[in-house]
RNA sequence: GUGGGAAUAGCUCAACUGGCAGAGCACCGGACUGUGGCUCCGACGGUUGCGGGUUCGAUUCCCGUUUCCCACCCCA
């Protein structure tokens, strides 16, 4: 038998009806933030994650699905593509998109989206990433995700567009009625905050590192900034010890930073400072932030996101700073205290066809209360009646319509209300009425 | 990619030291030919993940493999 590739699967009713709503209470809200969606290929070249990514990151470097595929390098690549890459893509190297703000930020440059002042974007998409699978971590995985995106001179520097996002994604969790999350905040600066940090993080952890743990001696070499990620007990008095990002700021990283800090106080968002919170992602300035939920396990963070100035320059676009975030849907499902059944629509009313040639009357009906935007199921006129009612109280349908030779003469149909055993005889013309009124 | 655990009916799980592969729920039918839920009766349902090995005999022991779960790495 062939079955679902590893770390796939298949979302199936009635859990989609509770995807569904997470995605609807996305767009409502989304909607009020003016926010619009935009649908980036599923695919790209090669080429945007790993200059956007970072060549170093895990993503690009093991986790990418990339095949070989005859083509060219686009042209909105060509200037930010060196020699040695074009050589590498002669026949063009695609790959599954990892995340999707890469997708977004080359759409924003390829459509000129400048001219029009500041772009609020959004998206909902599978995602791909080869990792070992466990659960809330699926090789093909959903992201919800914002942008905003813009010249500087329309605002999307401004620690109010920092604040806006977190604020709107603490009124969406709230609005799903996930009320236990944490919001974690920090600022990883400029790259020349960045360059001198990690200097200084290295020079510290140089006397130090013998006595820490493999891990760490690892990254010490690798990525310093990973230090703070680590979790063995033993470590934690060095790292208590080492310098901060937040000491490395300069004045308008601080400043922003902490213009950020004062909106978000001022419309009561909570959020705590984790100097320690670093972004997996090259792209990221500034301000990073984690949403995060205890009963997701291992992977408690339900979304993640922060701010990329430099992005768009070094894509080959114009200077287009920018915020946004992703949250892992599938995460964010698994967090919710609904129940797919009660999110789900059951059948208002199940018509039950009795009888040799009920069919067609049946249908006719059927049509008819559909349009007045009832949920119709319908039955078969060879069912015993018996059988029909069991069908009906199993779809969870709140009336049973009966459409028998005696009803078609009368021109007046049995309703019985399923829960409360009531029937009534009903005229044709009022059905709708009289089951709508009991929505 | 590394380490550990698990895999038996559609679902949740049993099966003693290696000896006929079972139960509950679900599904289908009947008791009841125009009235469901409750009850009773019956039927259906299996390559014991897959491949090999040991054995008279393997769901059980051994090896390999796949997938899931847990943790690491990392991330959403």
């Amino acid at each position: 038998m062939i079955k679902a590739v590893r770390g796939t699967r298949d979302l199936l009713p009635p859990e989609t009806a509770l995807w569904n709503f997470v995605e609807s209470a996305v767009r409502d809200v989304f909607r009020a933030y003016n926010f619009q969606e935009i649908r980036t290929p599923v695919f790209e070249d090669t080429a945007l994650f790993s200059r956007s990514v970072g060549e170093e990151t895990d993503i690009v470097s093991k986790e990418m699905y990339t095949w070989d595929d005859r083509g060219q390098v686009p042209k909105i690549l060509a200037d930010a593509v060196t020699p040695e890459d074009s050589a590498r893509y002669s026949y063009q190297s695609l790959t599954l998109r990892p995340e999707n703000t890469a997708g977004v930020v080359r759409a924003y440059i390829e459509h000129d989206l400048w001219q029009k002042g500041l772009s609020k974007l959004y998206y909902i998409g599978p995602q791909f990433r080869r990792e070992r699978p466990q659960k809330g971590r699926y090789r093909q995985f959903y992201q919800i995700g914002a942008e905003v995106i813009g010249p500087a001179s329309a605002g999307s520097e401004s620690p109010a567009r920092d604040a806006e996002v977190l604020e709107m994604l603490a009124t969406l969790l709230d609005r799903l009625g996930i009320t236990d999350w944490n919001l974690e905040l920090n600022s990883v600066g400029c790259p020349n905050d960045r360059t001198a940090f990690n200097e200084a993080l290295r020079k510290a952890l140089e006397p130090v590192k013998d006595k820490m743990c493999a891990d760490c001696q690892r990254r010490t070499v690798t990525n310093p900034l990973r230090v703070f990620d680590c979790k063995v007990p033993e470590d934690q008095p060095i790292i208590e010890k080492l310098p901060r990002i937040s000491q490395f700021l300069d004045e308008p990283c601080r400043a922003h930073f902490e213009a950020v800090q004062a909106i978000l106080k001022s419309v009561g968002v909570q959020f705590v400072l984790n100097d320690r919170l670093v972004r997996g992602l090259d792209y990221y300035t500034r301000t990073a932030f984690e949403f995060t939920h205890g009963a997701l396990g291992a992977q408690n963070a339900i979304l993640g996101g922060g701010r990329y100035d430099g992005l768009s320059e070094s894509l080959g676009g114009p200077a287009a700073p920018g915020i946004g975030f992703a949250i892992g849907e599938d995460r964010l499902v698994m967090s919710l205290k609904e129940s797919a059944e009660g999110v789900l629509r059951k059948p208002d009313v199940y018509i039950a066809p009795l009888g040799p040639g009920m069919n067609a009357e049946a249908a006719r009906l059927a049509r008819e209360l559909r349009r007045h935007d009832l949920v119709v199921e319908l039955g078969d006129e060879s069912f015993r009646l018996k059988k029909s009612f069991e069908a009906a109280t199993k779809a969870g349908a709140k009336y049973i319509l009966i459409v028998g030779e005696n009803e078609v003469k009368a021109d007046a149909f049995a309703l019985k209300d399923l829960a409360k055993g009531e029937q009534v005889s009903v005229p044709r013309a009022e059905l709708a009425q009289r089951i709508q009124g009991a929505r």
